[in-house]
DNA sequence: GTGGTCTAGACCACA
DNA sequence: GTGGTCTAGACCACA
């Protein structure tokens, strides 16, 4: 399971790895069952005070999503794919509808948006092979 | 000219404001020369605290954008609009682009990406008449 | 770092605070790579309100002079020195400008103007020992 | 009488017109019983809003320097001069002593100050023949 | 009426 | 603990 976190993209990075783990849930990397990383990989991984990956964490046992084991770590609650698969879509569509909202008040037409989307979408999806960074980004 | 603030999109009240009095003078709404709304009106407006109206128009004037008349307002300055269209571009592009980005990583398709974003071109454009959200789309 | 503020003398209070952040920096008292006091530090020894400080911060990255560093406070960005030490050089001498034209303007001449200079001078430099206005010259 | 405004010079307009009004009377070009420049006139000359003006001659009222004279104007009373001889010793004064006490401040040392007052007193009154900017300087 | 500055105090994310 | 944002409200100079 691979993070990508940029602090300065509005979502607030606990956020940022909730939505993260939701999503590697939804994808099936991450089974029911399962461990998630440890607060302190995480922590040491990202390079992020390990009090955000916490807050993160308890906002997935909050909402179901992980529970703890004593003594042991995070597990995948048993029901969680659907909730994620869900949650994935509501989130996706949301943030990128709040883009567009603002590409169409910005006047810009409906064809240049689309342009611009397809060459992020390329730039994004030709990616032949591996990444090379762990850490992150997406590398075209 | 019309606003449309959203205090839950990840975007500062301030930076909105700024962007949007970017793209105003970007589509050319706001001309050089010509005074934006006063702070005390778009307060009003927005029912927004004049101190928040304010920080953004201390931005836009440290841009270049803007510059205060003693006594009477600020005004669009006379090379505002090349600065204001480059940096629509730019706003729209790097928003969208981090959306993207999210949205390849939670592991949908390209091919699902580009149809939520027609979909929401579609709902958005479509507006023979009434808007659809009721706080404010800029029409003219 | 010492500061010494006068609320009275023209400058606004947050220029004031930019203004010796600068002359720091371009003394090498404030280092590049090294925190500035916080706000909240600041805020108490001057008894100024914190986002006055705040604001003389925001000005500071806004100029490049600081950058945030998350969670942990400003800290002096790497060429920031060179910056520091040519706005000196502007603000100290336009200053000085503006008042030695009220002066000449007051009908004194270039002799009288500069035996006042001179008194200030010598008063202002000759320290040995105790400062001789209460509210505070910077030592160091 | 010349006036010479610069608005971003740290004193309120106001008291700049204050302040020169003074000036005057201290060098012998307005005199005692002589009547000042009118609202209207000076408000014209140099584009300042009349309210301002206005306020600059009720402080001079309220400081006994001039006197209105019924349906004529203002005149400078009887005994402003030495008044007023002694105020621009302070006013001028008091506003280099800030600007130097901001000079030595900056770490810049007694000599480059001097140096700096130097080569601004002489582009001051280096001024054989024509002012270069004509709304302002003092023509003795 | 206009913007500019300052204070007071709150809440947030992050370390 | 750190800065970032926002609100509420005051006072000032200027038009």
């Amino acid at each position: 399971m691979f993070f990508s976190i940029d602090p300065h993209n509005g979502v607030a990075i606990y956020e940022q790895i909730v939505r993260q783990i939701k999503f590697g849930i939804a994808e099936g990397i991450l089974k029911s069952g399962q461990m998630v990383p440890s607060v302190r990989m995480l922590s040491q991984q990202l390079t992020i005070n390990p009090n955000t990956i916490n807050r993160a964490f308890q906002t997935l046992q909050q909402e179901g999503v992980l529970a703890s084991v004593r003594g042991q770590g995070l597990v995948v609650l048993e029901d969680a794919r659907p909730r994620c698969i869900a949650d994935r879509k509501t989130i996706v569509s949301d943030r990128l509808q709040s883009a567009l909202t603002e590409a169409i008040h910005s006047g810009l037409s409906a064809e240049q948006i689309e342009s611009l989307v397809k060459n992020h979408l390329k730039a994004l999806t030709k990616r032949n092979g591996v990444p090379t960074v762990a850490s992150a980004v997406p590398q075209e």
